[in-house]
RNA sequence: GCCCCUAUAGCUCAGGGGAUAGAGCGUUGCCCUCCGAAGGCAAACGCGCAGGUUCGAGUCCUGCUAGGGGCACCA
């Protein structure tokens, strides 16, 4: 008995009242709310629909409940119904609906979860695209993090999605960087505007023992070349395993560069002149941007004749499209936020619908702080926390999900020196030892000749099973909106709610009979739900990117 | 000046209009003679301020205060 059943149910029930003379003439509704109460007491279901929908039908809540409840108690699988307050529906299954729970799951397997809410959609997700003069800080490790995440969390709604990065080996930041990396090579401090970390004297090593060819040797400005490609080449690559040992592996790794190479970037510039967005002024071309809510029109091509920034992200976001992508989405930090208005005003420009062919998420950035007091990350001052640093602290799966368990919106403190000394302080400790207790559990159940040859659901009634087995039906909606809001962490707050349920479970049911007694179907039974917990959470790490150990 | 985000327990954070606001960590007290105590039970501690909308507001709206970020022919 799921939620869209009861809601069928209740529907249909108003209908038939309506039609005995019961009800009022109402607009009957497609679906009511059916939810979960927060407090147990109040059955396993609850809905509103009595105070929403009894004024339409001429009556009042009260005596509205009265006559639903009526007839919803001899629904079957239903074992009461009850109004209270103002005319809450509190509905109770019966234990075996309930129980019955346990065995789909155990069948469903991964598909467990997972629903068909964007089937059919073509999702371009962009994240992290962290420039490449430098490691990835913690900024780009939180949206690793949460964008892969994320694309999993699509994925289980049968979206077809692509992980994209935005690799910027394009403009004046790497023309910095090769300068930088110039300088220290010929034992020189770096530029005024360059980049000082203490890693850009690695790869001016790296770089030059890298390649047989005699760098130092040449002119500045081809020596500047040279280290600006093998520069960049070698931090696409340093990059690229990070991310890969951080379990984030993108389908595509799109070079800005080549949108230039390809002359795609005059070609979607022209593209926007014959739709008429374009104009020039005081000898910049500039895209009217205005027109499509951006306060002010952007320059694309500079007076100097160098394309603007945006220019890259024009030619680019029109490849996206076709490419076929319906939905390109953008996870920026919140340091581009002010960015937004041009990039909606650009898509609208091309004929797209802001908010639906493109969809911009933006994330707060993280504070490092050490030892309570904050600390400032600077790629150029070298004061930068690695994707790296973080993995060494504490581990891939403790990094994903703690980075991962909140929400993009709110800002993170991130105390290095706290995860490192005291790593069990991370809530995935609690998830991961509650899968590995499932899996304890089993192991024991065999060797003690529990299995699964029966199934008994209606003995699943004691209330830490019931508390269990409703937290379990949750999941499928918790994932589909996670998918809708596009916020992943609700993935990871539900599993530690599923955890704390197994937990007090456990303490309570044994799955495994006392020595000396035999083993009875409600053994068996219970071994379902084990089964059926540790399959969700597995599930549930597994969208987050987290490892679901079998002992720990 | 304008724009975005945030303000909930001692700390880090959930809570997308419903009933008694939750979790982890931390504090205090219990529970290992049977599936791993990395666990459970109990206690204490809480929605920045002021209005408004609603039968009902932590949640929606307005104003204020505080913190973070952003407002280029930079990328």
């Amino acid at each position: 008995m799921t939620p869209a059943d009861l809601s069928a149910a209740i529907v249909r029930i108003i209908a038939a009242l309506q039609a005995a003379g019961s009800l009022g003439a109402g607009e009957l509704p497609a679906e009511v709310v059916i939810e979960r109460p927060k407090n147990r007491e109040h059955g396993d279901w609850a809905t509103n629909a009595a105070l929403q929908l009894s004024k339409a039908f001429g009556t009042n809540p009260r005596a509205f409940a009265e006559l639903v409840a009526a007839e919803l108690r001899s629904v079957s699988g239903i074992a009461s119904v009850d109004i209270a307050g103002p005319g809450f529906l509190n509905i109770t299954l019966d234990a075996a609906a309930a129980g019955e729970l346990a065995k789909a799951i155990v069948e469903s397997g991964t598909g467990y979860g997972t629903g068909t809410d964007l089937a059919g959609q073509k999702i371009n997700l962009e994240f992290v695209s962290a420039n490449p003069t430098g490691p990835i800080h913690m900024g780009g490790t939180r949206w690793a993090a949460l964008g892969d995440s994320l694309a999993r969390v699509l994925q289980a709604q049968g979206a077809e999605v692509t992980r994209e990065y935005y690799f910027n080996d394009h403009g004046a930041q790497i023309d910095r960087f090769a300068r930088s990396l110039l300088a220290r090579a010929r034992g020189l401090d770096a530029p005024e505007d360059g980049y000082g970390g203490a890693y850009i004297q690695d790869i001016a090593d790296r770089v030059l023992a890298g390649t047989a060819d005699d760098i130092l040797a040449l002119p500045d400005d081809q020596a500047q070349e040279k280290f600006r490609e093998y520069g960049v080449e070698l931090m696409f690559g340093e990059i690229r395993q990070s991310l890969h040992d951080f379990g984030v592996d993108f389908d595509v790794f799109f070079h800005e560069n080549s949108l230039y190479e390809s002359g795609a970037v005059p070609k979607a510039i022209e593209r926007l002149r014959e739709l008429g967005h374009i104009f020039e002024a005081d000898g910049a071309t500039w895209l009217r941007s205005t027109e499509f809510g951006d306060d002010r029109d952007r320059v694309i091509i500079k007076s100097d004749g160098d394309a603007a920034y945006i220019a890259g992200d024009i030619a680019y976001y029109l490849d996206k499209r076709s490419r076929g992508f319906d939905r390109c989405i953008y996870m920026l930090g919140a340091d581009h936020h002010g960015y937004v208005p041009r990039m909606m005003a650009l898509c609208a420009a091309f004929g797209d619908e802001p908010g639906v062919n493109m969809e911009i998420l933006i994330g707060q950035l993280v504070n490092l702080v050490r030892n309570g007091e904050p600390v400032r990350m600077s790629k150029r001052a070298g004061t930068v926390v690695t994707m790296e640093d973080l993995v060494e602290a504490v581990g891939v799966d403790a990094g994903r999900y703690a980075l991962a368990r909140s929400s993009a919106n709110s800002m993170l403190d991130i105390d290095l020196e706290q995860l490192t000394k005291k790593s069990n302080d991370n809530p995935v400790f609690y998830v991961q030892y509650a899968h590995a207790r499932t899996r304890q559990v089993a192991n024991n159940a065999v060797s003690l000749g529990v299995d699964r040859s029966e199934f008994a659901p209606e003995l699943l009634n004691h209330a830490s099973e019931s508390e269990l087995l409703a937290k379990l039906s949750e999941f499928p909606r918790v994932v589909s909106q996670a998918a809708e809001f596009r916020e992943p962490h609700r993935v990871a707050r539900y599993i530690e709610e599923v955890a704390g349920s197994y937990h007090r479970w456990y303490d309570n049911c044994r799955v495994t009979p006392l020595s000396g007694n035999p083993v009875e179907t409600i053994h068996r039974t219970r071994l379902w739900l084990n089964e059926a917990t540790g399959q969700v959470i597995r599930n549930g790490l597994s969208m987050l990117g987290v490892g679901a150990p079998e002992r720990m």
